[in-house]
DNA sequence: GTTGGTATCTGTGGA
DNA sequence: AGATACCAAC
C-alpha cells in the first residue's frame, strides 16, 4: 500500500532507493531493475522536492507515455495533494508541445499549429514524391520517412544533411540518392502548413534554445529548477541534447535525476541510444554525479527473475547489475507448443481458463503479450468464443481509423487553414465533385508558387460545376473558422460533420462496418462533448478553454493507450512494447519463433538481436506469479503458411526455470515432441523423466463424446492415463472436470472438457 | 468524375 | 491477408 501521510513516505523505502529520494541535489543516475519500485523513487522524489520548498512548477518531469505521467500526477498527489497538477510532468512531446504554443511565433510558427501524425507525414512525403517525379516503388515512403526521422533525431539539418557524404552515400547505396532533397522540400512544406510531425515537437524547441530569440533561454532555465527524466534509456540525441541546454549550463545547480535501465532499452529503432546514459555519465562527472542502482525486484517471484538474469546476460553490452527477489522460488515458466498459430491462440485461452480456475485470477491480472500487433486477432477470436472479456491495445488505435480521421481532418482544416494534409484528405469526401485531376492541379500551382493549396483553391482552371464546388467548400470553412471564437468544440464538431454531409454519408451506408462507422463518429463527438463538459484538460495552465483548437491540441498526442480504460474485468491483449511499465500475475508471451521473435528485421546485426533480446527481456520481466511461453510450428504470414523454428530465446532459458511437463498433442505427436528436442538447442540435455509419456495406446484410444461424461465415472486419457471423476463444474458450454488419475506425479487434474479427449470406460 | 474490379506490393515497435 | 495503386468502363 501507498503512504500518504507527509513526512513518512520516507519509511516505505529501501535504503537505496531512499537516498536516490533524498539526494535532491546536484546530477543523478538512476539504474533501475524491472520491478524495482522506479516509479515510486520518482515520485516521491518530486514529493521530497516540494516538501524541501521548491515551487510545483519548477519542477519538470518528463515521461515517454502519457499513461506513464497520469500515473506519476495521480501519485504525487497522494503525497503532496492537489499541488500535483502544478507540476510540469508529461510526456517529452507533450511539455514541448505546450511550450511551443507559447512560442511557435518566434521561430515562424502559427500558435496554432497543426500537429503532424504518421499518416499525413507519410502522405506528404508520397506527394512530394509524385511532384519529383520519383518512382514510389524505389523511394518508399516508410523509408523515406524514417531517414528524415532519424536525421532529425540527430540535429542533421536538410542543410547538414546534404553536405553529409557518409549519408548521402548511405541513400545512393539504396538506391535513393535524392533524400536529402526530398527532406529540404518536406521541411519547407510543414512549415508553409503551418505544422509540425512528431520530431519537430522536440526538433523545434531545440531550435528555438539554440537561437535563443529575445533570451528564451534564460526564461526556461531560471522557471525550471529541478529535472526528472523517465526511461532515460529510451532518449534519443534531440530529446537529451534539449535536456543538457536546460540544465547543463555555468552556474546551472544541475538538479537532474535520470532513471534508466539499460537492460529495457527497446527503442533504438526510433533513435533512442544507450549512448546517452554514457553521455550522461560523462558529461555529469565533474559536478558531483550520484549513481544509484535498483536492484532488488518487487515484483515477480524468483524463477521468472533468474530466467530473465540469465537471459539478458547473453548480450554484449550492459551496466552490471544482479537483480533479485525474495518473493520465493514461485512457478516455474511453461512452454506451450502449438502446430499452428490458430492452435497457439486456443493453447494460450485454454491455459487461462485454466489458470482462472485453479488460482482465481481475475481477468484484469492476465496479459497475452505479442511481437507484432497482428497477431492479436487469433486471440481475440478465441477470447470471443469462450466469452472472456478482453481490451487489445495498439494497432488501429481509435484515433487513427478512416472515419474518424476524415471528421478530425475537417476539424483540423477550420482551425488552420494552411493544414495541406488535413485539406486534402476531405477537400472531396464525401463526394463533392472535387475529382483527383482539379486536387492535383490546385497541388501544382501551390507547388509552383510557393504558397499553400487553401490559397490556390480558387485560382485553378475549372469547369462551372467543379468551380461551384470549391466555392461551396471554401465558404464551409470559412464559415465555421469564424465560429472559432464563439462556438465551444463541441458545437463546432456536430456543425462540421453535419455540414461536411459527412454524417449524411455515414447514415447512408446500413452495412454493419458502416454501422460501425457511423458509431465510431458519434463516439468522437461524445469524447469532444466530454471534453467540453469535464474540467479536466491535459494543458489546463497554458489554455484554459473549451475551444476547438486546445481539443485538437489534446488528442493529437493521445493514443488508445492513453485512454481511461472503464473499469471493466477484462484481459488485456498488447505488444510487448506499449507492455513496458506494466505489471501482471500471469503473462503469455506468445510467437516465440525465429523470423517472428526476433523479429527477421533485425536479425542481421547483433544491435538488432540485442534489442530483441532486450524487449524479450521485458516480457518476462511484466510478470509476478505466472509466465507462460508459446510458439507455434506453423504460422500464417504474408497469406501464406510458414514454418517456424522455435525462438532462440526460448533455449536461453535454464531449464531448472521451465515446467518439466513436455507438451503433447492428441494424435501424432511423436513426431512433434522429437522436433522439438531437435530445435530447442539448450533443451537437448533433458532427461528422460522431461520426456513427455503416453500412458494410452492412441490406436485404441476412442474419444467419448464431452457432453456425457459425468461425476464418478472412469475415464481414460492419452497423456494421463486412467482416472476418476470426482466432479464437474462451469458452466454449461464450458465445463471443467476435476480428475483423479492413477499414476502420475499430480494426481488432480482439472480438465476442460471441450477441448480434452477422453474416453469413458465405466 | 466516379465506380468497381484487378494487379501489386508489403510486411516491427510508437509519440 | 489486407491495403493501396492502377486501369478500364460507365
Amino acid at each position: 500500500m501507498e503512504t500518504n501521510t507527509p513526512g513518512n513516505y520516507l519509511n516505505s523505502l529501501n535504503d537505496v532507493q531512499r537516498q536516490a529520494v533524498t539526494t535532491i541535489d546536484g546530477p543523478v543516475l538512476v539504474v533501475a531493475g524491472p520491478g524495482s519500485g522506479k516509479t515510486r523513487v520518482l515520485t516521491y522524489r518530486i514529493a521530497h522536492i516540494i516538501q524541501q520548498g521548491t515551487a510545483p512548477w519548477a519542477i519538470m518531469a518528463l515521461t515517454f507515455t502519457n499513461k506513464a505521467a497520469r500515473e506519476m500526477k495521480e501519485r504525487i498527489g497522494k503525497v503532496v495533494g492537489p499541488q500535483a497538477d502544478k507540476v510540469w510532468a508529461g510526456t517529452f512531446h507533450s511539455i514541448f508541445a505546450r511550450i511551443l504554443r507559447v512560442e511557435a511565433e518566434k521561430i515562424g510558427y502559427p500558435s496554432n499549429f497543426t500537429i503532424y501524425d504518421t499518416d499525413d507525414t507519410k502522405s506528404l512525403i508520397g506527394t512530394i514524391l509524385q511532384e519529383m517525379h520519383l518512382d514510389r516503388n524505389v523511394y518508399n515512403p516508410n523509408t523515406v520517412r524514417s531517414r528524415i526521422s532519424s536525421a532529425k533525431s540527430n540535429l542533421i539539418t536538410p542543410r547538414l544533411y546534404a553536405q553529409n557524404e557518409e549519408l548521402r552515400n548511405q541513400d545512393r547505396m539504396a538506391k535513393m540518392p535524392q533524400i536529402y532533397d526530398i527532406y529540404e522540400k518536406y521541411v519547407v512544406r510543414c512549415k508553409r502548413a503551418g505544422a509540425m510531425d512528431f520530431d519537430d515537437l522536440l526538433y523545434r524547441l531545440y531550435e528555438l534554445l539554440q537561437t535563443n530569440p529575445d533570451n528564451i533561454l534564460e526564461k526556461y532555465r531560471s522557471r525550471f529548477t529541478h529535472f526528472l527524466v523517465d526511461e532515460f534509456q529510451d532518449t534519443n540525441h534531440l530529446q537529451y541534447s534539449i535536456i543538457r541546454k536546460l540544465v547543463n549550463f555555468d552556474n546551472s545547480p544541475r538538479n537532474i535525476c535520470v532513471v534508466g535501465d539499460d537492460a529495457q532499452s527497446i527503442y533504438a529503432f526510433r533513435g533512442a541510444t544507450i549512448q546517452n546514459i554514457l553521455d550522461f555519465e560523462a558529461d555529469f562527472k565533474p559536478f558531483n554525479i550520484r549513481v544509484f542502482k535498483l536492484e532488488q525486484n518487487y515484483r515477480s517471484t524468483d524463477h521468472i527473475v533468474q530466467a530473465a538474469n540469465v537471459l539478458i546476460q547473453n548480450n554484449s553490452r550492459q551496466i552490471p547489475k544482479k537483480i533479485w527477489s525474495d518473493k520465493g522460488e514461485g512457478h516455474k515458466i511453461k512452454v506451450l507448443e502449438a502446430i499452428t498459430d490458430n492452435e497457439e491462440g486456443k493453447r494460450v485461452i485454454d491455459t487461462i481458463v485454466e489458470q482462472k480456475n485453479r488460482f482465481h485470477l481475475s481477468n484484469s491480472d492476465i496479459v497475452v503479450l505479442y511481437r507484432t500487433n497482428s497477431q492479436s486477432r487469433i486471440f481475440e477470436e478465441y477470447l470471443r468464443r469462450f466469452n472472456l472479456a478482453y481490451k487489445v491495445y495498439g494497432g488501429q488505435s481509435f484515433y487513427q481509423r478512416k472515419e474518424v480521421k476524415d471528421l478530425i481532418a475537417y476539424l483540423r482544416l477550420v482551425v488552420n487553414m494552411k493544414d495541406e494534409e488535413a485539406l486534402r484528405r476531405v477537400i472531396n469526401y464525401p463526394k463533392r465533385g472535387i475529382g483527383q485531376t482539379t486536387v492535383e492541379k490546385i497541388g501544382e500551382l501551390a507547388a509552383a508558387t510557393n504558397r499553400t493549396m487553401w490559397e490556390c483553391l480558387l485560382e485553378v482552371q475549372a469547369g462551372a460545376r467543379t468551380a461551384n464546388a470549391l466555392t461551396g467548400f471554401k465558404e464551409m470553412i470559412v464559415k465555421a473558422n469564424a465560429q472559432l471564437d464563439t462556438s465551444d468544440a463541441y458545437e463546432l464538431a456536430v456543425h462540421m460533420a453535419k455540414q461536411s454531409g459527412l454524417l449524411d454519408d455515414l447514415k447512408a451506408d446500413t452495412s454493419i462496418e458502416g454501422l460501425s462507422r457511423k458509431e465510431n463518429v458519434d463516439g468522437l463527438l461524445d469524447a469532444i462533448k466530454s471534453f467540453v463538459d469535464e474540467d479536466t484538460v491535459i494543458d489546463t495552465q497554458t489554455l484554459p478553454d473549451k475551444s476547438l483548437a486546445t481539443y485538437l491540441q489534446n488528442i493529437a498526442l493521445l493514443t488508445d493507450a492513453d485512454e481511461n480504460a472503464d473499469q471493466r474485468d477484462f484481459i488485456t491483449l498488447m505488444s510487448i512494447h506499449s507492455a513496458k511499465g506494466l505489471e501482471f500475475k500471469s503473462v503469455f508471451v506468445t510467437g516465440l519463433e525465429e523470423k517472428l521473435f526476433p523479429s527477421y528485421l533485425s536479425m542481421e546485426n547483433a544491435e538488432g538481436m540485442d534489442e530483441e533480446r532486450r524487449l524479450f527481456y521485458v516480457a518476462v520481466t511484466r510478470a509476478e506469479q505466472f509466465l507462460t511461453l508459446s510458439y507455434a510450428k506453423n504460422r500464417y504470414r504474408f497469406g501464406q503458411m510458414r514454418i517456424n523454428d522455435p525462438s532462440r530465446f526460448l533455449g536461453e532459458i535454464p531449464r531448472q526455470h521451465l515446467e518439466s511437463t513436455a507438451y503433447i498433442r492428441t494424435g501424432g505427436e511423436e513426431a512433434a515432441v522429437s522436433t522439438m528436442s531437435r530445435v530447442m538447442g539448450n533443451f537437448q540435455k533433458r532427461t528422460s523423466a522431461s520426456s513427455p509419456v503416453l500412458r494410452a495406446d492412441p490406436k485404441d484410444f476412442k474419444p467419448s463424446a464431452s457432453e456425457n461424461i459425468q461425476a464418478g465415472m472412469k475415464v481414460l486419457h492419452l497423456k494421463f492415463g486412467e482416472g476418476k471423476v470426482i466432479s464437474i463444474d462451469g458452466g454449461k458450454d464450458n465445463r471443467i472436470a476435476t480428475i483423479h488419475f492413477q499414476d502420475i506425479d499430480a494426481p488432480e487434474r482439472r480438465i476442460m472438457l471441450k477441448f480434452a479427449k477422453l474416453q469413458i470406460l465405466e
